[in-house]
DNA sequence: AATAGTTATGCAAACGTTTTCATTTCGTAT
DNA sequence: ATACGAAATGAAAACGTTTGCATAACTATT
């Protein structure tokens, strides 16, 4: 078996019997070279087994065909579905993706960031609008292409596409206290560095104050991201201080873990407890009993946010950021209900 | 501001007062470089914002830094533990992952594995031995370190980390059959270009045939890798068909969309039914009832994995596939019990 | 102090493309 | 047939690194 590992545009050429500039533009410019030529080419590549290189190409300081991914973490379901929406348009559109995760690390975030420029990423995707001093001043000097996803903020300093997250939590909230609840506690994640979190916390908290209910200390858990930790520190709730009749979740993950605590202490969810989440990741739905939770389209976020990076790959370097505001809509399922008496 | 874009290894030389050859040194072979002209160069590195250029690099025909990684999808819970640990592992050998998902379509993923390679990727991780011919092909000819995450194969053509998926499959049959289940179900996805699923089912049922058990057609459920999906198809039996005692799920995420039905249809899992899954996904132990499953560390094979493919570029091209069998174990938890009658 | 052996650096030729500019070829109108 | 403009192709100079070879600057040895 020949193992072929340097075949250049130089070899197909020469099979071709044309130059590698011919070859190379019926690559780029398939419509500046005669038919019968390219099929010539075409040939030739198939006989040769020729892989063009795109590192070659992008030395000359024109399109690497790639674009940076950076997220806190691929560990969970808060981001596949995004990433994945991502991904797929992205692809349609002939970029590869480049993704490396931070574990929630600003600093992490900028040196990963500096890698993919590095690769000379021609656009870049980051989670939300909390990143590091050097992070945005980076963006700035070497004018990337960015759009941060998952989060709107009509004063951002990129681009961005996502739900208003201070919205979602007013509107959790509204409707907790519409059912009648007043006994209510929160389980949010660390929400330093996670401007998602913070802004969903913030509303969730201004809005109860509004209805003069307030959260005390005590049920105000702190939980990491997944459903053990959650399921955990509901657990320490239930065992340590007065139950509360509803339990408002940073997200659908959470609100998860929770549920299952809940019916791990014989509670019927919703009768004993009602529970949110936000975020409405793709199992919510046919979960039992299923959550009731923000939609926060994590698909059509992803998606949107792919073509506007492509978009300002491809357009104007100096515009302003882009900014679309994905709605949020409140589901009510099976975890809720009405307080009763 | 000053928009930077194309400071290169020249300004950088001239400012630190070296030359390029020096500067390009300092990157790659530190220690044949005085340490005080590191520290010049660091320096002009600093003040001119200079971010060195890959593409430039691999065009040496030597590193690129990167690997490629095809998986089926990002979608959901199947593959994040998996990929994550692969990704750590390969950045901290200073690589990218440059990520690709083809949807479980073997032809797309050639064509994917060609874009990679086009990237001129140091090394490709893909998930099973399943792959089209051309893919074997190509990663042959070009003679690519590359590796199979999530399945061992004694005989596989490729380096592989992973369990073996047939010993799962009768594990998790044992398991059910010694709590004098007979009256057995099955769910799993289309097995067609997809080993680990069908290796899987394959243990399932040569075991439960050797206990004299037999799954009738309309107790073998298809459903797709996804929680609404599967509780669909759940529901569609329990409508229609007399009830089996336990069912067995292709994996954990089919096994928790199961579970949802049972609970909907108002069946107390395990009382009335019992349900297994295969993997151990993060949230198996923690939701309720936590689910018996088996255990393919998807930690350590995407680490191990990591591992392998990293001593595969820097070593010996011709050497023969390395593969690492990461051993399954049962988790027994709440989801099952002993048949009562 | 002269020599040999190291070590650090510079020079210049690659690496595999793309693209500008020049040239050739072709079709069409005269 | 001739001339003209358009379309297709080729030649050669980039693009930003890395690296083999040559040289210069040290160190250690006598």
């Amino acid at each position: 078996m020949k193992k072929n590992t340097n075949v250049d545009i130089i070899d197909v050429a020469i099979k071709a019997g044309v130059s590698p500039a011919t070859v190379s533009r019926s690559f780029n410019h398939p419509n500046k070279v005669l038919k019968s030529t390219q099929k010539r080419i075409e040939k030739a590549i198939l006989q040769t087994g020729y892989i063009r290189n795109r590192a070659a190409q992008a030395i000359q300081g024109k399109r690497s065909g790639t674009v940076g991914l950076i997220v806190p973490t691929l560990d969970n379901a808060i981001f596949s579905n995004l990433i994945q929406a991502f991904s797929v348009e992205i692809r349609q559109h002939g970029f590869t993706m480049l993704v490396a995760t931070n574990g929630y690390d600003l600093d992490d975030e900028y040196t990963l960031l500096r890698s993919l420029l590095e690769h000379r990423v021609e656009g870049v995707a980051l989670i939300g609008h909390d990143h590091s001093k050097e992070t945005y001043n980076l963006l700035n000097i070497r004018n990337v292409p960015v759009v941060s996803m998952w989060n709107y903020k009509e004063d951002s300093l990129i681009s961005c596409v996502g739900g208003e997250n201070k919205e979602a939590g007013i509107e959790i909230a509204k409707h907790i206290s519409s059912l009648g609840h007043t006994k209510i506690a929160m389980a949010f994640p660390n929400v330093e560095d996670n401007d998602r979190a913070r802004d969903r916390k913030i509303g969730v908290v201004e809005y109860l104050n509004s209805q003069g209910i307030t959260i005390p200390e005590y049920w105000d858990i702190k939980t990491e991201y997944s459903v053990s930790d959650a399921r955990y520190c509901a657990e320490e709730l239930f065992n340590k201080y007065p139950h509360p009749t509803a339990i408002i979740a940073g997200n659908d993950v959470i609100a998860r873990g929770i549920i299952y605590a809940a019916q791990s202490y014989g509670m019927n969810v919703p009768k004993d407890i009602s529970i949110t989440g936000i975020g409405d990741f793709s199992s919510s739905e046919s979960s039992f009993p299923s959550i009731t939770t923000i939609r926060m389209r994590p698909n059509k976020v992803g998606k949107k946010a792919a073509s506007v990076l492509i978009d300002r790959i491809n357009g104007d370097r100096e515009a302003e950021p882009t900014r679309i505001k994905v709605s949020v809509e409140i589901k009510s399922r099976e975890s809720t209900m009405t307080l009763k008496n």
